[in-house]
DNA sequence: TTATATATGTACCGATTGGTAATTAACGTA
DNA sequence: TACGTTAATTACCAATCGGTACATATATAA
């Protein structure tokens, strides 16, 4: 078993708590004096099981893309038209951001956008980086070179680009969710988005 | 003539370096330590000359706002066709967004993002809202407007959710850029969003 | 010269930032 | 019971935050 006093709160529990203020803050605007309150968490508790802030923002962005990250993933996984698989996973992506019981916004975005990289830690900068092109670019290139291999998309059509403007559009709803955009307006800004794509066999 | 000690510094010139460090910082980013020492002023010509910093950063985006937002209008009035309109606006932010002197991404979309707006004055909440509405969204809506009223569109083009669709790309790219996207992608992305018009009579 | 008005430099304010030292409390084990 | 281990509490640290009091310097107006 273990040796000494056991911990009075639930590592996951305020792990949760401490993404949520990260996800509305950034990682600059999240204060300890937030997190701590927000994880019901004295500041010695908090480095003792987390380390310090750095190492607790980047314990939340992991929990950030296994929660809500990889669903976007299985929403475009799982559509086997093209089209309506771009379609499935931008909704996912809606839904998060402007989601009430949810902080608003996306967590990397906010973290990205919010000041100077040079005035974040080399670590988190990096991290955030990874996810973006991992989790949104790379994730989308992925699914359109499958689909070229398929010959479901014209030879030669530019992978790299398309994927580029998916995930600015990606972004650029993080920005409109941050600034009171509602998920209907989003949907309708993705429907235009998708004309970019060739027809697909089944709609809606 | 004017009655007391005269200044020693120039005061558009310092309001010019202050924005550059709102610009890359967002406000809550800007230290006053920063803008003083980027401004070569002292904490308190500072405040005599400016008002303190919430004031500060209202002065440095009206004049975000004369510099830069401006040239985009303007390229977007100049071109008679509504998709070369389009593309010169957009390339127009796209080059500001990258340009290596100037410091990288949209001073709007950094503030608006950067944290919880209940953390930021609400009359600096105030005028980033504004500045989107006006100089992008409703920018675009009412050169969408226009065309529409002259025929150029079809009839019954959903005005309203196309410059919303546009604003997003915008401040996207916004995003990207702040995250190293160059130019040339932002261009490529431009091209793909403007396939949601109809052909122009005139290309490139 | 004197008075008035504005700007500057220094030095400081209380509050907040991220982060800890030291003490006490609660456990399993010997 | 005594020991070793780990967690919680309190109180504190230097550094930085936005903002200012105060004395001094430099101009015009009387």
């Amino acid at each position: 078993m273990e040796r000494g006093r056991p911990r009075v709160f639930d590592e996951e529990q305020a792990l949760d708590a401490a993404l949520a203020v990260f996800w509305r803050n950034g990682y600059q605007g999240a204060s300890l004096a937030a997190l701590t309150q927000a994880m019901g968490v004295s500041k010695p508790s908090l480095y003792t099981a987390f380390g310090n802030k750095e190492q607790l923002y980047l314990s939340a962005l992991k929990r950030y893309r296994e929660q809500q990250l990889v669903k976007h993933a299985e929403a475009l996984a799982a559509e086997p038209d093209l089209k309506n698989a771009m379609r499935a996973f931008l909704r996912s992506v809606a839904a998060m951001l402007t989601s009430p019981e949810l902080p608003g916004g996306c967590m990397v975005v906010t973290s990205a956008v919010a000041c100077d990289t040079a005035a974040l830690p080399q670590r988190v900068v990096a991290a955030i980086s990874t996810t973006v092109n991992q989790s949104v670019f790379g994730l989308l290139k992925d699914r359109l070179q499958t689909e070229l291999q398929h010959r479901n998309l014209p030879v030669g059509t530019p992978i790299e680009q398309l994927a580029d403007f998916f995930t600015t559009i990606m972004t650029g709803m993080a920005v409109m969710a941050k600034v009171g955009a509602t998920q209907e307006r989003l949907f309708d800004t993705i429907e235009h988005a998708l004309c970019v794509l060739p027809a697909a066999s089944n709609k809606q």
